[in-house]
This record gives C-alpha cells, structure tokens and sequence, in this order.
DNA sequence: CGATTATTTGACTGTTTGGTCAGATTATCG
DNA sequence: CGATAATCTGACCAAACAGTCAAATAATCG
C-alpha cells in the first residue's frame, strides 16, 4: 500500500536510516519541509496544527520547534523552496525567446507539481506575516520577470508573434498555476504527458505561422 | 475619495436608505454577503474574523447571527451565489459551438471578477465544513461540465479545432480563475477589455484555420 | 397609547492552538 | 565510564475567536 510506504519512507528518513547524510539537522529539517508542504496543500494552512505535522512525523510538537522558529517559518522556507528552485534554474542565453521559453515552461510545470511548488500556489502568501509575504512575492516577481523578458526576446528576435509581455505572462501562468488544483500524478498522465500539454497549449498562441 | 464613498453607501444600504426595497431582510443579508466576500478575498477567511465584517458594516458582531447561523454559511452563501450567476445564465442552443464557448467565457469573466466570484477562486473550499464543501464542489463541477460540452459540440460541429475537452477545459479555466490574483479593475484595462484579453488568448487554441 | 414582534448589542464562554519551558532521554567523545 | 552537548517531550500558558444569551432598543400595529 502506498500509503504505508509513505509513512515507512518517512519514519526512516527522520530516525536516520540514510547513511550517508552527513548533516542530520539539516536533513530533518528538509523532511519537516516536505510533509508540511504536503499537508498545508491538501488541509490549507489554518486547518493543519503543528500537532498534525508532528504526528504525521511520529514526533511531539515541541520537537519541530527545534527545527524551525514558529509556523510561518515553515511555510516560508517551504514556498522559498519552490521559488528557488526555479530561480537557480540555468537559461540557455543562445537560445531564441521560443527556445527559452520552452524549457522555462517545462521547469515550471516540474516545480509546480513537487510538493513545495504546489504549496506555493494552494496556500498562496496570504498566511504569511506581511514580512515574510513580501519576500515570497518579490520571489515570484522575479519569476515572473524572467518570462516576460524572454516574451520580450521573442518578439525581438521574431521566433514568437507580438504579443504584450505582461498580459500573456499572466494568462500563460493562470493556466499553469491552476494545475495543482486538477492535476493527480498517480493519474493517467505523468508529468512528462503534463508538461508536453500544458506548453502546447500555453505555447500555441505564440506562434506566428499557424500550424 | 473612493473609500469613503463606498463606506457611505454601505451605511446607507444597511441602514435602509434605499427605499423601494421591499424585504429589508434579505437586502441586508446580501449588504453581510458583499462586504464578506471583500475581505475574505483580501485577507483570507481565517484572517478575517466575524468583529472585521461587523466593524466595516459598523454594526456589532452578534448582529451577525441574525442573518447568518455562522460563517461558515456566510461564505456557503457567497460562493453559492457566483455559482448560481454561471449556472442560470443563458446559452443559446443554435448557436455553434464556438460561439457558444465565447460567450460562455465572458460570462465567465464578469462572475470571476465580481466579489463574489472573486471570492469563490480566492478563498477556495478547503475553509468549507466537509458538507458545504461538497456543494460548493459539485455547483464547480456543473460549470465545468457546460464548458466541456461545448467544447464536444464544437469540435464536432467543426467549428473549433479537435481538442481534448477535459484537458482543454482545465487550462482554459486556470487561465481564466488566476485573474483575481492579478486583475484590479481600477487600472488601465476595464472589464470589458479584460474579457477580449481573456478570450483572445484562450481561445487561440481552439482555432482551426490559423489568422 | 400599549403590546407584540423584530432587530441590535454588551458581556460572556468554551475551545482551539501556537508557542514555551523545564526536565528527560539519547548521542558524542575525551 | 563520566561529562557535555544535542535531541526530544509532557505539561502548561495566553491569546484569539466563533458562537451564545439575556436584555435593551426600535419598529409595527391593534
């Protein structure tokens, strides 16, 4: 059962069984991340207690406060995870816009449907203190910025129709910001078939020659 | 100033102000619903509480409960209400199905940028009690089953291009429910604006013959 | 007017839950 | 082993907040 799986990943990642982990703290705190991440998207933040995460981990509450300061910091480090992970993602700079823009759509659709990805777009920054708010949305401007400049290089370049970079930016990534809300992995299709879909659609008002 | 005004007409209509209305009750209950919707979709429905309702309204909390048993129901209600603006919308059965989808889609657009509908994406179901939830869920599903018929009868008609309509539907929904997150209709681009914007790009896909 | 009903509210309660803390347990290492 | 540090936890606290209730006020109507 997958489930039990799950759980027996879990309670082996925590007790150390991975050998070769050098740094324990580090590790756990990475472990709490995750299950986090998964809870708060599929309860929500405010429905999901400390003692939920504490339990799904087999520990007290009070342990996870040795990991981390309070629950904001918990979503916090979850969602600068998922923003991370696409802002240290490289960019071909010989690419053409279309080029950049594809590959920058299939790391997208890969952070959205990992767990800190999700979170990010499920829970939305509105729990957080405005401090740490501020900090995820300067994050996914930035994100936002590297599309629209390569919209903007793409029309430059003529590898893509003229459109306005900030209107198509913000449609492009409704559609692929809603995903966690319908798209199962253990489904039909895999991230790979996701991925392959949702750039063809997002993509296809990009073209210039129709086909 | 705006604000302000807006304030005084919230006085005005909690206070009766507004004449020819016959059922002082139930305008008032709506007045509840507006202001709710507002701030649940600003703040979130736990950073909101019943006191940031009452205080807006200028009227004290347990006053509340004479028109609502609790908040869950409030937020029932609201997005009840943007579900029921879709669902009893007229569609007009000889039109093709093309046209059928475009119109759809503006209707589409001025619910989701009303605070009710504003409130429906923005907030989502989890806050919901598991019973309201499901309701809430199902009135959703409806609307995305209208939307996927029409894309049936329009590959089949041909007059759009042949599409899976499950998936189709799916990201031309995202596309369309990231608008709140987005979208302030005190800028430059007006509702109407927004919903060409907004059809044009999520259309384009369902073109047959490219131009 | 007086009486009946609808509307409103100040004061209160019960519960939930994030967070604390002192002490227990376990690991590390000289 | 013994001591020092890291990890973990049971018991507790304080604040926030949805919801209650009895009583006050306002409206309705004979």
């Amino acid at each position: 059962m997958a489930v039990n799986e799950t759980k027996v990943a879990r309670k082996r990642a925590w007790q150390g069984a991975i050998q070769d982990a050098d740094d324990q703290f580090a590790m756990k705190r990475q472990v709490v991340l995750r299950t986090a991440a998964q809870i708060f998207s599929r309860r929500g933040f405010h429905q999901t207690t400390l003692s939920d995460i504490a339990d799904e981990l087999h520990i007290a509450k009070p342990t996870l406060y040795h990991y981390f300061k309070s629950k904001d910091e918990i979503l916090l480090e979850v969602q600068q995870a998922a923003i991370q992970q696409m802002l240290e993602a490289p960019v071909d700079p010989k690419a053409n816009g279309f080029e950049q823009i594809r590959g920058f759509f299939h790391r997208y659709v890969e952070m959205i449907v990992d767990d800190f990805g999700t979170c990010l777009i499920m829970t939305g920054v509105t729990p957080l203190e405005p401090g740490n708010r501020s900090l995820v949305r300067k994050g996914s401007k930035s994100i936002e910025l590297i599309l629209r400049d390569m919209l903007k290089r793409g029309v430059e370049d003529g590898s893509i129709a003229p459109v306005d970079p900030k209107i198509a930016a913000k449609f492009m990534f409704g559609a692929l910001n809603w995903i966690p809300y319908w798209y199962r992995s253990d489904g039909d299709l895999d991230v790979e078939g996701l991925a392959d879909r949702a750039i063809e659609f997002v993509m296809r008002g990009l073209l210039k020659a129709p086909g």
